[in-house]
DNA sequence: GCCATAAGTATGAAAATTCATATAAATTCA
DNA sequence: TGAATTTATATGAATTTTCATACTTATGGC
């Protein structure tokens, strides 16, 4: 295959001669994210399911019965967009929805055994995945240090992630 | 406003009793980015450009003239997407597309003036945005570390980020 | 040169997402 | 109490995004 690159040296930069996005805190995230997340994604496709849907998933394991809105901000989407997620899954028998007994506003949203079962499952995938990750990714830190750099980001950027109500 | 926490102890997960996603690399990466960017983004958003398009003119003006499909690649959209979002670029005169001279199925997008000027405003507050995250955070690591084991996990995870041609 | 295959982009149609707002329940306070 | 306000969820309609695939140009044998 030729090379078709113009007279620029291929490691340098064009418009300003400077690198910007490639050593940009909000892109790196984004790319991290992305490329860390693609292998495991297509594993939960497999198993028949949205990223969307895995993502709330494994939200309600970690606290089940949580509220649309709360689980919304959790579960990083919008409001509108998780509820239409959350009647899918229950058309699949993946959750089931009630409302709070004490505030008829509230709709909680529950695992089904067969939800808690599909979670079960793909949370112990993810957990051995993860493990991958983080051991061959031992060169910079001990990924251990990665989780608490993006832990503290998130906490210092006030993302009230799950507390509860 | 009155406490409607059940008879759990609002630090304990329920289900299993573990904490999984609140500790899951991937979830971390995910809420990391959604939170970090959630403010540049608005201001993205009052310039008129949707998010896309931003990081579009991001990733062009560290390397102009790329073809659609590297482009895709280094934005992190897919192919078809990335054509559409290019069109409405065009419209907005940001790019222009020309067809590569020596490979008549690739088309290469430029940054037009007006879309460099928009790019490097941008740039500019991002810069700034950017380094307010990273002092803040200066707690867990020096922000640098962060960015270094972004960069580490997404090489390790062979993400070509933005290899000529 | 010609045919088969590959690579790059575009596009139709279905599905998902967003934005604004409707609906409904709870809370405030006069 | 009840009117006004706030909170929680749902929904219509426009826009985006996805998926598969069509289309065009290039490349590699023969």
């Amino acid at each position: 295959m030729e090379d078709q690159t113009d007279d620029m040296t291929s490691a340098e930069a064009q418009s300003d001669g400077e690198v910007f996005v490639s050593d940009y805190l909000l892109y790196l995230l984004a790319a991290a994210s992305h490329a860390a997340s693609a292998q495991f994604h297509s594993h939960v496709r497999d198993n028949g399911l949205r990223i969307a849907e895995w993502r709330v998933l494994a939200c309600l394991s970690e606290r089940d019965g949580q509220m649309i809105t709360r689980l919304a901000q959790f579960a990083l989407y919008e409001q509108s967009r998780l509820t239409r997620i959350i009647e899918k899954m229950e058309e699949k028998g993946l959750v089931s929805r009630r409302a709070d007994a004490r505030d008829g506003r509230r709709v909680r949203v529950y695992l089904t055994d067969e939800g808690r079962a599909v979670t079960n499952c793909l949370v112990a995938t993810a957990r051995t995945h993860e493990a991958q990750l983080l051991s061959a990714g031992a060169d910079a830190g001990s990924g251990q240090d990665l989780k608490d750099a993006l832990k503290a980001l998130i906490a210092h950027l006030g993302a009230n992630v799950s507390e509860p109500e």
